[in-house]
DNA sequence: CCCGCCCCATACGCTACCGTATGTCGATGC
DNA sequence: GCATCGACATACGGTAGCGTATGGGGCGGG
């Protein structure tokens, strides 16, 4: 009878308080993302969060390490193609940073790049999910034979794009979004060796 | 003698505090706007904020507006071009944005962007600044003979890629960032139709 | 010379947080 | 049945910030 507790007789752990810490800061951001009210969330009080967490930074800490960590592995699984099929995998990457596919997924993003923009910790962690990103994604480059520095330039073109689109409004600007993210796809993935690129998507 | 005070009685106005206000938000974010800590940094107390603003949103909106007026100032300043070097006025925009160049503007951008993230009327700002800044910038490849649906393309991802950029951290990354920026320009920019191209820069 | 107005200072109440100190209650061991 | 301990709740002091109410000083007009 232990797998159903009879009242709502959670036990948290620090794992609860980071996940809905997450969830905060997705909606929120850093700023909003306050002890008391991470508490009031989860249907306790302070004296909870004080007894897992040394102080907010504790907890602010522990999502970084846990962000960073789902990330690179999130990014392992997402770059790992079969022989053959490494530009339909770069198609697939883009695809799924588009903002509409994991909208949850990119503003937690996009909040703990905002959030390393004043903190020196949050920047260390982002510069290391980002180095792992690019590297990643420059091998499928490279496995599609695109050269070594245009491999680079790609990679990063790549992934500057799928955030910064994420930050802009354009609806009034284009009639079609499907062709129109369609077609800059192609501008990033496509190389001017592969004739192979039409048929991979 | 009126335009040598003999004490400092600059007599603020609207203007001026929303132009600290402005340095404020690039360095702290739209969260770290607070009346009473920009009132100690023009040496007053908000006992003067109160007087021209009628309250915090008061100024943000004033912040918003001033904001936008500036922007598409710039915007059409940078994307008009001389006839035949519109290609040139292409890549000047990528290099005018890119983050080190005016690192301020850039702060100042992804702040109002983040904060447009969580409030409607910096949204609705946040669009119009988007929807000139496409325009004009497709205005450009178009005039430099590229296809409609290629010109918005291009342009959405030229903007994209300048703000993403601006977030990402790449120092372990590359060893050569002024070449990979340059053949990332060049893959936003290059036209297939334009051996012109080489020639603009 | 003094009146009034513009611009700001001071003082106040209120809320939201942070972090700490201490009380409490159920489960567990024995 | 009782002591213990883990996982909270409660209570407290302190700071920061918003908005208001009111006081005051300089200065131009009459």
């Amino acid at each position: 009878m232990e797998n159903t507790p009879k009242k709502t007789r959670v036990q948290l752990d620090r794992q609860s308080w980071v996940t809905a810490a997450v969830e905060v800061l997705a909606e929120e951001g850093i700023a909003g993302l306050r002890v008391e009210v991470l508490a009031k969330r989860l249907k306790v009080t302070k004296g909870s969060f004080y007894w897992h967490f040394q102080d907010r930074r504790d907890l602010l800490l522990a999502i970084l390490h846990h962000w960073k960590d789902g990330r690179i592995r999130d990014i392992i699984k997402q770059t790992r193609a079969q022989p053959g099929k490494e530009l339909a995998q770069i198609y697939h990457v883009i695809d799924v940073y588009s903002a509409s596919r994991s909208r949850r997924g990119m503003m937690i993003e996009l909040a703990v790049r905002d959030w390393a923009r004043r903190d020196a910790e949050a920047a260390a962690i982002v510069a290391e999910v980002d180095d792992v990103r690019l590297r990643c994604a420059r091998d499928l480059f490279l496995a599609c034979g695109v050269p070594m520095e245009e491999a680079s330039s790609r990679c990063m073109l790549l992934y500057a794009y799928v955030f910064g689109v994420s930050l802009m409004i354009y609806e009034k600007f284009d009639s079609d979004v499907l062709r129109l993210k369609r077609d800059i796809a192609d501008l990033i993935a496509r190389s001017q060796s592969s004739a192979e690129a039409s048929g991979a998507r």
